[in-house]
DNA sequence: CGCGCTTAGATTGTATACAATTCGGGAGGT
DNA sequence: ACCTCCCGAATTGTATACAATCTAAGCGCG
């Protein structure tokens, strides 16, 4: 059988995922499942189990034949996505502010800003790839801070939506300078969030955690309005349509 | 092939679901897929299909070795799975309110309201079989009314989790009086929300939407208090564990 | 010329056989 | 008595064959 992530379900799954964020195909196109199971060299049992998955993180719609299509999402629905995990994890942060968070949790949490902050000094401009490891990590943090396996789960769901994930955007942005500039006021937004969870104002976390997100809206903005962004160099922009 | 709802998976997902939530398991049973086929009369891949998507709405839990679990829930997970609805039904109204509702929209809301108060005035003591069916469609209403498919979706999603969708405690308790006024509360919220939304103040619909499903938690709080409650009478309640 | 029907090919849904792995019990040794 | 190892039964993962259905092209008819 298979361990962990060894499955035949599990790499198909993985390549499929890749293949569709990396725009390999069109916006609606039809996915056949022969077809695919050639081109992976895995057969439709597995197969078909991984494209449920797909389906069901939003990557993939059924057609009422049964035929799989590649997701279409309107700029809103990405908005809306975004709305959506800004509000869970106010929710979250919220939670947290009013049950207490542990000592031990708190120093988790403070090690990884610290390290944001490393990332965003460094000697060599700002190291991208620590940054987004830490600000991904953060907000795994923040999804557990209630101490809520509900609460997690669904933010975790919410991440999954194409582009709605905190990091969504901090790929293939490494020069430009605006960008450079969103990335102080959502570090200085993680403490401050941090701060009003650790002195239990519930109510100013969940407030912040919402503009928090909301930044990474005006990232998007910024990155569709800037024409000569390349599509592939974000995943998951190929499913964007553009009107 | 299958229509929609006609295939051996769709009956296996219902029947699998309908066992499971009445209580047909234990709290942690291990399941095996060879038995549930031999039960079920239907082959393991498309009850393995069926499987699967119980294990995303949260019914079965799986094993490292890949075997099957019956899920266990505790109070504070319904709990939480409650204020996660609530939250999000609080971003779907508050949308509602900023992006406006059309007249036509807002007719069908007024009667679904109307329909409840008529449920709720019957002769023959309170309509339980209208008023669930009305309060579903008023939830639904909700959820749509951001006109948001991302935000619909997440809603449908959140009210999969076991005991927390609007209607979990609506049955069996027909007899029972300080349910009576909660119907009563809870209309009045109903009421009180779609003004908010109708009149632009989405903090408003907001903060009620959130309040509105803190009133199915005190329901819970008091089904379960009342020791006498017949554990199969509400679908799901088997798997709450007792601490 | 356009439209509906028929039919063959392609595609999805299901069952089943087989392979790989897990799990439990019993034998044997210390 | 307890621990370890090993083996067989049970269980899950995968491939594949077949059945049911969809799709699209070709044909006949109005």
């Amino acid at each position: 059988m298979a361990r962990e992530g060894n499955s035949q379900a599990d790499r198909a799954l993985g390549a499929l995922r890749t293949l569709i964020l990396s725009g390999a195909f069109e916006r609606g196109e039809k996915l056949s499942e022969i077809a695919l199971s050639d081109r992976l060299g895995i057969s439709r049992t597995p197969l078909r189990e991984a494209m449920m998955h797909l389906h069901q993180e939003g990557l993939l719609s059924r057609e009422d034949s049964g035929s799989a299509r590649v997701s279409s999402y309107t700029m809103r629905d990405i908005s809306d996505a975004i709305e959506v995990r800004g509000t869970l994890e106010g929710l979250a942060a919220r939670l947290a502010a009013e049950r207490g968070v542990a000592a031990e949790d708190h120093a988790v949490a403070l090690g990884i800003l610290d390290a944001l902050d490393l990332a965003m000094d460094a000697a060599s401009g700002v190291d991208f790839r620590a940054y987004v490891k830490n600000n991904t990590s953060f907000h795994d943090w923040i999804a557990q801070a209630a101490g809520s396996p509900i609460v997690t789960r669904e933010i975790a769901r919410a991440n999954r939506l194409p582009l709605a994930g905190p990091s969504a955007f901090l790929t293939g942005q490494e020069g430009q300078s605006p960008f450079l500039r969103s990335l102080i006021i959502a570090q200085d937004q993680h403490r401050t969030i941090l701060d009003a969870i650790m002195t239990g104002e519930g109510g100013r976390a969940e407030a912040l955690a919402r503009e928090h997100a909301r930044l990474a809206r005006r990232n998007l903005q910024q990155v569709i309005d800037r024409k000569n962004t390349d599509i592939s160099a974000i995943p998951g922009l190929s499913l964007i349509s553009p009107n």
